[in-house]
DNA sequence: GCTTACCTGTCG
DNA sequence: CGACAGGTAAGC
């Protein structure tokens, strides 16, 4: 589901929702959820901790506290979801977080692929959980590095190293295709032969990107909603993703075919 | 690299 | 019924 503008719209809401908020005890009702540490210390260490604002590299949401830092990723369907009561959705509810104001913060998630760490420092978070994540694309990475880093990387195709999350963290399967659909490239094309001006157009076009999904409030192709449960926008605005056999505004049909073990949708006309 | 596994749901 | 889905780790 989330990709970096879907994560970075959650991080928005809940940021002055949450800052200052003074956790209860938690109530894991799928304690499996929980990276970091085992589920019964989670449980007993969280109460009284305090929100003080909230990060986010890549996919990870980084909720930092007055000790510590909890960590969310939301994989493919999770959902964070603040409520002011109790009053909450039941269908896969897989771990509760109250506040002692009786507000709360709820991770769902269909599928149970998504995880919540607490780590007590920022090099426990790095070792346990960021290990090989590289620069977050939007915020942390200039064109100069972007150009030194794919020079570095000339093996292989151009949509699986947009995909590696050690390369650059925030792309997904959805903004990739968007991505390279901007910038005239095809997704088969090997990192080694992207001319200067061509790898230079992929970097603006992945910030016009990221940018447009977080101000239309993220992409809703299935199960995405934000932090208040509401349904982004994006998805009316993608330009091949989920498109196939739908007309190109160059008139051309888009075509979908599988790119590093993903589905991946194109403009055989615009894209070279 | 590619495939499989982790899960549940939806679509054809 | 099989194929596939916004992600990632682990296995050849």
């Amino acid at each position: 589901m989330p990709e970096l503008p879907e994560v970075e719209v959650i991080r928005r809401e809940l940021e002055p929702l949450l800052k200052g908020k003074v956790f209860a005890e938690p109530a894991l009702h799928m304690p499996s959820t929980i990276g970091h540490p085992n589920p019964d210390l989670f449980t007993a260490s969280l109460p009284g901790r305090i929100i003080k604002n909230i990060n986010r590299t890549g996919k990870y949401l980084m909720i930092k506290l007055d000790r510590g830092i909890l960590t969310v990723h939301l994989r493919m369907t999770g959902n964070l979801l603040y409520v002011e009561n109790s009053a909450f959705e039941k269908r896969f509810l897989r771990v509760s977080l109250p506040f002692i104001d009786c507000s709360a913060l709820h991770y769902l998630d269909m599928r149970r692929f998504g995880r919540l760490w607490l780590t007590e420092t920022e090099a426990e978070l790095k070792e346990m959980v960021l290990k090989r994540i590289g620069p977050d694309i939007l915020n942390d990475l200039c064109l100069e590095d972007f150009l030194e880093l794919l020079s570095r990387r000339q093996r292989g195709r151009i949509k699986a190293l947009l995909l590696d999350q050690g390369f650059a963290a925030g792309l997904g399967n959805i903004y990739t295709d968007e991505c390279l659909y901007r910038s005239g490239i095809d997704p088969n094309r090997r990192v080694q032969d992207l001319k200067e001006s061509e790898a230079e157009k992929l970097y603006q076009s992945i910030l016009g990107v990221l940018d447009d999904g977080i101000k239309y409030g993220g992409t809703t192709f299935r199960d995405y909603r934000n932090a208040r449960g509401a349904l982004g926008d994006f998805q009316n605005r993608l330009a091949v993703y989920g498109r196939k056999d739908e007309l190109c505004h160059c008139g051309a049909f888009i075509a979908k075919t599988k790119v590093a073990g993903r589905g991946t949708y194109y403009c055989p006309r615009c894209q070279k």
